[in-house]
DNA sequence: TTGAAAGCGCTAACAT
DNA sequence: ATGTTAGCGCTTTCAA
């Protein structure tokens, strides 16, 4: 490895001007520029970061923390926070905790220790408070919130605007005459859960409909609970004419108790859910989704971060962004008035 | 943050033996140690990564370049690299390239100036050398590539042996009766396509058949080209009785095919497939394909790169380990015999 | 416009 | 067994 004295000695000048030409500061002669560029590239120059950071006391390293990269929600959340991240000038390293909270706790003490300059964080879901979170707060390492945000907790946050996102949903499926919706929720102790299933009963109050507790399932999340209560429907007397799925991925639990069960969507029952999984598209017929505009979550979410870092922002005060999804309607839910 | 200095200073004691007590070396007498330990608890004082990584000349960081974390083969490779490195105490950092050249060397120049200390790669589909990739070698930063092995470079990879996996799956179809098997290939610059394709080949000729040009189209890993491809065999005069594809992301575009066409599988087409997607259990009929051990091939790359970084290796010779692909025959090819 | 030199926090070789 | 000290590669005054 090359480093700037080498640079310096090579094309006759001193250190400080090869460092004030790589960060393009002070003035420099063109020529002289020209000649130390060149050398540089002849050397294969890379400044060492690790002197740079020692320096400046900042690392430019960003830690990510999600649940699991192998859930097809996260892959284009680390994304727009990767490529935002990469746009400034930081570094990325993600964690996956599988939604276990005493792994979190651990990534979140190795990140500190390697003195990231901030945290992007989508927690596990939990229960009570979360002491480790407020210690790394308290530490003065910043934390960004991305999709969950933890209850009782200030902190700054990107997530969807899940109640609306529901609400339209629901909504939807009642212009087109549906009066025998059922829900499958998430784990109710996670708030976008909360929030959604807010948004549904929020929808039918509005329409003068009270919630049945019959067409009310709890799921967890993961594909098998959707794939069980989907059944569960499926194999009733009177079933439900349409089915609110509260995410991706017991959405495609659905789908796959539709195979199974071959009753035919939307003709036996409509399907809409919440998340828009890019794999979505290959099945038939295509799934009206509320699509939440992750990969902006994960780029807004890195740019607040950043923010925050470099104080950019007016007071301490948390800032919780809510974005709004778009609710996609395909043929999973027939067409109005059909 | 506390430095080592101030330790040192309030447990009145000099940093060499401060630094001593944290690297557990040299020797220490108990009570000294305790002393010191119990000022580290009481000042919650953490090492500085980037003063240690400048004298040790090491990071304890990987670099990980995978073409594109939302194409679901990649996650669960970054998984297994990611819990290996974490297990060996490394951090992992990942960077997305979407299969262009120009992007790997943007990345591969940003990972070594931040002195990681080896790099995973999985290359992006080039045709040309990679002089990047040699470079780096070159300067002493070792590399592993994961999945897609570089034509004509002395590297060390972690891969499926990919002609077995073709090969074994052929034979399955041909061992049920079939005939006339087409195939859609990979891009073929890429050595695994090659490599099924030769697969896919050399099983024919195994059983005396002679490969059939218009049984042969050539994909280039992605949904749309599967889509299409699958399209037009399926709607020629005289179909192939069975379909392999090369890759997880076309059978996809496959089964949207076979959605929109109304084909019935197997009993209008057997199709198998490279690459057993964690999504592709959603699908009836479930599709027989062959399962790449992606997450040990994360595993085992992390192992084989920190043995390098660690010259734990006997000598300079690149080794490349080619991992048993497992054939997975489900309803999708029908039963032998039917 | 350019150069010299003092650290940043830590490790490791060398003294004591 | 413990202390001293010279760097690691870079940035950043300050001086020339």
């Amino acid at each position: 490895m090359a480093t700037i004295k080498e640079v310096a000695k090579r094309a006759g000048v001193s250190v400080g001007t090869v460092s004030n030409i790589i960060s393009q500061r002070g003035t420099v002669s063109p020529n002289l520029r020209e000649r130390v560029l060149s050398v540089i590239r002849e050397l294969d120059y890379h400044p060492n970061h690790f002197a740079r950071g020692l320096k400046r006391k900042h690392t430019k390293m960003l830690g990510m923390i999600i649940p699991d990269i192998t859930n097809p929600f996260f892959p284009q959340l680390v994304r727009g926070a990767e490529d935002a991240a990469l746009q400034h000038g930081y570094l990325l390293v993600t964690f996956n905790t599988d939604d276990r909270v005493e792994r979190e706790q651990e990534v979140l003490s190795v990140l500190r220790s390697r003195g990231v300059d901030g945290i992007l964080l989508t927690i596990a879901h939990t229960v009570g408070r979360s002491l480790h979170i407020e210690r790394t707060l308290e530490a003065g390492v910043p934390i960004v919130c991305l999709d969950r945000i933890p209850p009782r907790l200030p902190v700054d946050a990107v997530a969807t605007d899940n109640q609306k996102g529901a609400e339209v949903c629901i909504r939807h499926l009642l212009s087109i005459r549906h009066r025998k919706i059922a829900i499958i929720t998430g784990p109710m102790d996670l708030r976008t859960a909360q929030d959604r299933f807010e948004g549904y009963q929020s929808a039918l109050r509005e329409a003068k409909l009270k919630p049945d507790p019959d067409l009310i399932a709890h799921g967890d999340y993961h594909l098998e609970s959707g794939y069980r209560l989907a059944k569960d429907f499926l194999l009733r007397r009177t079933r439900p004419t349409a089915l609110f799925v509260s995410n991706g991925m017991m959405a495609l639990g659905v789908v796959k108790a539709l195979e199974e069960t071959r009753f035919r969507c939307p003709h036996d029952i409509a399907v809409a859910t919440f998340d828009d999984l890019p794999i979505a598209d290959v099945f038939r017929p295509r799934l009206t989704a509320v699509a939440q505009p992750v990969y902006e979550i994960g780029r807004r979410g890195v740019e607040l971060l950043i923010q925050r870092i470099e104080g950019r922002l007016p007071n301490k005060k948390p800032i919780q962004i809510l974005l709004d999804p778009e609710l996609k309607i395909r043929e999973s839910t027939g067409f109005p008035g059909a």
